[in-house]
RNA sequence: GGCUCUGUAGCUCAGUUGGUAGAGCGAACGACUGAAAAUCGUUAGGUCACCGGAUCGAUGCCGGUCGGAGCCA
């Protein structure tokens, strides 16, 4: 559902289109990707706009978020003991390691249990566990979400999808096997990808496969509003509102104090 | 028309040998530091279809009413 070429109109999209099927995407490497970009377009007077809503990418950027060092075999080791031993059992192997870390992590996630081994493993440093506080004088940043009701935005996710697989979803994933989308732990897993490779697989009808992408989508869109919730930064407009471009201009205006 | 099964949370279904009920999914809310379109947590929802009977007490037993499914005719 991404933007066509013409619908860019002719405002230059970065990073957009830029990994292969393949690759795998991270949010560290985002930031270290996004955010020379975003001062090399400053320099040359241009003010970039930081679309999306991947909440964890845009946070990466825009706050003083460091990642610790990761080890991939090291972390190959310790999911494979997640699924031996379950996620208790890596908790208390954490407890031992960083009680303090440990006591921010909830014993019932395993994936964020094992990260926090990963990380005290390999720094010997106690891992804090926790969204750093945005300081006030980070970043100057003007923060504009688009929201509606919740009900309209229900339905309108669903019609996505139904769009979505009207544009042919599925053809799309086929035609990406040869390139490896069954290998590419981001794209393989992403909402919509991963129904429709159940879907060519017989495992799901296509009726389910488009009512689990719509289910996930409204999920996540919920999901998202729980990190949107805690950024008070954020100005809210309200989608429906025909002044909404307007009022948005304005903050702009007010922002770069002209 | 007869026989059998069935009606429990928004959905799919457990369950109580009679002491007013649970799960999964969904919803609301939250957590979140190299898979985040991921991974997980908390909470709210139910006159147990309806009417009557026996019982100290019924969602459970008995009778009836109204829905649904299957088989027979």
């Amino acid at each position: 559902a991404k933007l066509s070429i013409e619908e860019r109109q002719g405002v230059k999209h970065h990073l957009f289109d830029w990994l292969e099927i393949t690759d795998e995407s991270t949010a560290a490497e985002y930031q270290a990707v996004a955010r020379p970009l975003i001062e090399s377009l400053q320099m040359q007077g241009i003010t970039p706009i930081l679309v999306g809503g991947s909440m964890l990418y845009i946070a990466a950027v825009l706050n003083r978020f460091e990642f610790p060092a990761r080890d991939e075999a090291l972390r190959a080791k310790l999911e494979l003991d997640l699924i031996e031993h379950g996620p208790h059992e890596m908790h208390r192997r954490l407890q031992q390691l960083d009680p303090t870390a440990a006591s921010r992590i909830i014993p019932q996630n395993g994936r964020r249990t094992v990260r926090a081994i990963e990380i005290v493993s390999l720094t010997g440093q106690p891992f804090a566990a926790a969204l750093p506080d945005v300081p006030e004088d980070w970043q100057p940043v003007l923060e504009i979400g688009v929201n509606g009701p919740r009900e309209d935005l229900v339905k309108r996710l669903e019609a996505r999808v139904q769009t979505m697989w009207g544009q042919g979803l599925v053809d799309e994933a086929k035609s990406l096997e040869p390139l490896g989308i069954r290998e590419g732990k981001t794209s393989r897993s992403a909402i919509g990808y991963a129904q429709a490779i159940a879907q060519i697989d017989g495992a799901m009808s296509e009726e389910q496969a488009i009512a689990d992408t719509v289910r996930l989508t409204q999920k996540y869109a919920r999901r998202q509003m729980s990190w949107f919730n805690r950024d008070k930064r954020i100005n809210w407009l309200d989608y429906q509102d025909p002044q909404m471009t307007n009022k948005a201009l304005d903050l702009v205006h007010e922002w770069l104090g002209v």
